[in-house]
DNA sequence: AAGACGGGGCA
DNA sequence: TGCCCAGTCTT
């Protein structure tokens, strides 16, 4: 494979056919950034509005680093992977403080921001910087497994390593930020990860040794997945005078520093959930269960039972809870959506 | 090297 | 239902 038709292939392809995307039109360092940590391990459609909303209300790196959490997190309510939103907060008050506010276009000094990895480097400093890195993500190992015909795991380390070295050498020196960009748009529209790729329009298909052994199907070679645990939990939505009790979450580990609804460990009893209750400093007046929900996370389950309580005003005195109305819910707290089917409960 | 970390779209 | 997505960080 000669890498100078490979790249005017792809490019001339890509200049032709590049998907309109709202971080496209001003490719500045900050709102690529946000892009990029936007769109790790989640598909460009359910990135838009949220970009979108984010630079509205955050539209440079002092804002981002002075938000406020809970706005931050409300921002980033249902997109997942939350502690992205807080690194990104963490580098934007290193960026302050350090370097004017301004991104760093090297990678070395890039890898050093919190939620900064390999790849989002390589697309900032390429994208953002023009410079002539590599960023290899899921797309390119994928596609880069079908050119070569490598049968080897995708996800094993070494193959990765391998790839950024490939790409390294593959990258175009002229245009590294539509290569890479190209390389993604291939991804999603062409070469895809799941279904048949679609070879006949593909246009550096005369480049790949998968097209031609006819193994599309068969390449790339994944490792098996891991089996999920699963939680049972009892979820409380508390009702008193208009107003619903939230908790808000630890930092660290699984949705950190997001609200939810108090809940239990196991299936709780009638019995077994008025003594949690009580033990919260609710007084029960009225208690009725909630249809069983379940949600599913990459590497867990919560599988939940619940019960709609009506307290009283006065049995309000325990704190550890916030009290909050409906609209409040809805504009400003922010509710992972593992607690969609009890926020109904919420609605004014 | 493996596990933690969300949520949704699609076959 | 299972896989995978413009991955990164921790153990």
């Amino acid at each position: 494979m000669r890498s100078s038709q490979f790249q005017s292939d792809l490019l001339q392809w890509f200049h032709k056919n590049a998907r309109v995307l709202p971080w496209r039109s001003h490719p500045t360092p900050y709102n690529v950034w946000i892009s990029e940590i936007m769109l790790q391990q989640t598909r460009v459609d359910t990135v838009v509005p949220y970009f979108v909303r984010f630079i509205t209300e955050l539209p440079d790196v002092s804002a981002l680093s002075q938000v406020e959490e809970d706005k931050l997190l409300k921002l980033w309510q249902g997109l997942g992977y939350y502690n992205r939103a807080l690194n990104l907060k963490k580098a934007a008050k290193i960026l302050m403080e350090t370097n004017q506010g301004q991104l760093p276009s090297e990678i070395k000094h890039l890898l050093e921001l919190p939620g900064i990895g390999p790849y989002s480097a390589g697309a900032i400093a390429s994208i953002a910087f023009g410079k002539a890195v590599p960023a290899v993500d899921g797309n390119v190992l994928r596609i880069m497994a079908r050119i070569l015909a490598n049968r080897e795991d995708i996800n094993n380390t070494k193959n990765k390593k391998h790839m950024q070295e490939v790409m390294a050498q593959l990258v175009s020196e002229k245009e590294p930020g539509s290569f890479n960009q190209a390389m993604m748009d291939l991804g999603a529209t062409i070469c895809l990860p799941n279904g048949e790729p679609k070879c006949s329009e593909c246009p550096i298909r005369r480049h790949c040794q998968a097209n031609k052994l006819g193994a599309t199907s068969e390449i790339p070679v994944k490792i098996q997945k891991k089996v999920r645990s699963v939680e049972k939990k009892t979820v409380f939505v508390i009702s008193s005078e208009g107003q619903f009790a939230l908790k808000k979450r630890k930092p660290g580990g699984l949705l950190p520093n997001l609200w939810e609804f108090p809940n239990a460990e196991d299936y709780l009893t009638e019995k077994q959930a008025r003594d949690f209750l009580s033990a919260m400093g609710i007084r029960v007046h009225d208690m009725v269960p909630i249809k069983q929900s379940k949600h599913v996370f990459s590497h867990l389950e919560w599988h939940m039972k619940g019960f709609f309580v009506t307290a009283t005003a006065d049995d309000r005195v325990q704190s550890e809870l916030s009290w909050v109305t409906g609209t409040d819910i809805q504009h400003q707290y922010s509710i992972p959506t593992v607690f969609k089917a009890f926020m109904e409960y919420c609605k004014q």
